[in-house]
DNA sequence: ATAAAAAAGGGGAAAAAGCCCCTTGTAGTC
DNA sequence: GACTACAAGGGGCTTTTTCCCCTTTTTTAT
């Protein structure tokens, strides 16, 4: 079974080159070619079938490559993306890594080259090419905890498993309603809206083992 | 032209599998194998031909991993390199990548995979696995080991959210009652009580990103 | 010692989640 | 044509979660 692209660029010219070349190689063929992110959202929500890789023009009217791609992060986090761009602009690349692409190539790319970023990102997952090592040298993991107290942190805990309040409180030998006075005040500090919320922070944050 | 290959590894018996393995596969060529990193130092002083890449163990004794790659990196920066390692040992990882090496191995890898990531060493300079993603958070591949279908996968996603269920109903379009379906398959395919089971199911199963 | 703040407990109501059993339409298969 | 699988939608109900505003007790800091 062939591997699809979908192409998202202004520049038609090249978009239309790119095509013919992907089409050349048997390998991959090319879903769509759009002229700007919001093309690609309506195909998206338009059509079951999405492409294996998206190629995204991170310069774009309309909707750019990092909009479209925090949109694409929030609805398909699975997909694969490669950025494309004209010269290197390195902070706008460290960005689009840290959304989610996989990976970025420079418009002058050699074909080669090219088809084997299409491969890495297929198998594995990512290119990264020599100029992104460079943005892993700055390491910026930092983890800013909340003060919170052992009691909060053991709630924390059980409300990140199938337990109902009720049953986290009998746990902690509380009253569900001091539960529930635990629930509001985390929900106020961490500016959360659900218990699902509560979860994905613990799991952000490393707060809980799995 | 052959590529070469370096292998500093004190397990005798993997390095000599690995060396078997590599020899057969016609491309490459196995240059010399080390027990330690001062071995490595010290041919690489002595000989001016230096493997095209280094796969370097980063548990060793005399001469570990990370000191050995330190030394390759200030005198020979260009040298590729390839971390092995037992197990996930992502703190040390992150060091070695940080440190310069362009990508890890675990040493259960398959032979596929395996010349892949010398590929993709020598093509485009970086081999970066799925585990690695981890330190970059991005989000990771699917491993759909149990069959959902697409709806079934957007549907986790979107649940994986600070939304409700009549919101998610919306973002896909579907009637809630719908998604009441949705939510009664997978919690009975998947033995889960509420919610927030599937939130950790999903980010057990890497379905989610963060 | 005393004031402040954190922890614990509560009433009551609305919203959301969860449950069981059901219908319709569509696509593929035999 | 009959059979199966499955996606989509629904009625009616219970339980759980969430919210807002409140009191009492215990700790902590000045």
């Amino acid at each position: 079974m062939n591997k699809t692209i979908a192409i998202v660029d202004d520049h038609n010219l090249f978009a239309q080159s790119l095509k013919g070349l992907v089409n050349s190689f048997q390998e991959y063929e090319v879903l769509s070619v759009f002229k700007n992110g919001q093309e690609l959202i309506d195909y998206f929500l338009a059509n079951k079938k999405h492409p294996d890789i998206v190629l995204l023009d991170i310069r774009m009217p309309v909707l750019n490559g990092i909009e479209t791609m925090e949109w694409l992060k929030d609805k398909y986090p699975s997909q694969k993306v490669l950025a494309l761009t004209m010269e290197h602009e390195e902070e706008i690349i460290i960005k689009m890594i840290k959304t989610g692409c996989r990976g970025y190539l420079l418009k002058d790319i050699e074909p080669d080259e090219f088809f084997f970023a299409l491969n890495c990102v297929s198998n594995s997952g990512y290119y990264l090419n020599e100029d992104f090592s460079e943005a892993l040298k700055c390491p910026k993991e930092q983890k800013t905890f909340k003060n919170f107290s052992q009691r909060e942190i053991e709630f924390i805990n059980l409300a990140c498993s199938e337990r109902t309040y009720k049953q986290v409180a009998d746990e902690m030998n509380l009253s569900p309603k001091t539960i529930d006075g635990y629930r509001e005040a985390l929900f106020q500090k961490l500016e959360l809206k659900s218990r699902v919320g509560l979860v994905l922070f613990a799991v952000k944050n490393k707060m809980v083992s799995f």
